[in-house]
DNA sequence: TTACCTGCAAAGAGTTTGCAGGTAG
DNA sequence: CTACCTGCAAACTCTTTGCAGGTAA
């Protein structure tokens, strides 16, 4: 424990962030799990005010996020409108969407091939490749 | 023109909606285009503001838009989490996104092939594969 | 005629910002 | 010490809702 909170400490100052007490407890939080997960900001609310006396205003909050999605250490997903996902997995990696629950579940890039790519726009390189699998139950309708 | 009208006419009708005036505005302003495109209810506001005297209001453009994609004449998109929007392609189809310009395109779904599809968990079936790859100029940083 | 639709304005939800006081280094 | 950070509340943006008046069928 006191060895995570050294590492985050560090990281923080090497980004040329400060190590505030609050900064802390959000970068253990996110990255002190035995597993990569995905949260909005209210999620990350609720699991930090549930362990904390002191809680974090949600303006510190988004500024935090923010600045680790700056420096790599979140990333952002594309899921609902109106409200942002973030993804502690920044490797590269695609998701299952289970319409039904409103979950999402990584999926390993190794699990997914893509063999036929289509031609670029001139100059342009491919940054990342997003792919999300919607699925469902097979016996339902689905609307939203 | 006249034909293009009754046939919108007639959609609407055959899915229990009226055929108010500024329900065939919307309709000839979004699916009398030579090409299908991406929009945003903004973007679409003014379109519309342009070509015609009688404004329609925000309110309107919602509801017959969120009206149009519950009965398939739309399909939204998670491009960006404040900011809805949707396509009138609702073809299967995959984006190039161009984070320089921020603009969409659409790639025929022929020219991306998947040739490697990871299990699916219990009983659920894949209802939709959400292809997004983005592109960039080759010598650029990219932070947003 | 009447159920449905429109437009306005107000309300909501999520996010960002300005600023006074606090704190890391 | 001082530049940076936090928390509060207000402001903002996009979207939805309530409702009175209008209109398609």
């Amino acid at each position: 424990m006191i060895n995570a909170y050294k590492q985050h400490i560090e990281r923080l100052r090497s980004s040329g962030l400060r190590a505030t007490k609050q900064r802390l407890i959000i970068s253990m939080a996110l990255f002190n799990k035995p597993n990569t997960f995905h949260f909005t900001i209210e999620n990350l609310k609720k699991i930090i005010d549930k362990n904390t006396k002191n809680k974090i205003s949600v303006a510190t909050l988004y500024n935090t996020v923010h600045a680790f999605k700056k420096r790599g250490y979140l990333k952002e997903i594309f899921l609902k409108n109106n409200k942002t996902f973030f993804d502690t997995n920044i490797k590269n990696h695609y998701h299952f969407y289970d319409e039904d629950t409103e979950e999402l579940f990584d999926i390993n890039s190794n699990d997914v091939l893509i063999n036929k790519v289509p031609t670029m726009p001139n100059g342009k390189k491919i940054k990342e490749i997003e792919i999300t699998l919607k699925i469902a139950s097979d016996n339902q309708n689905h609307k939203k």
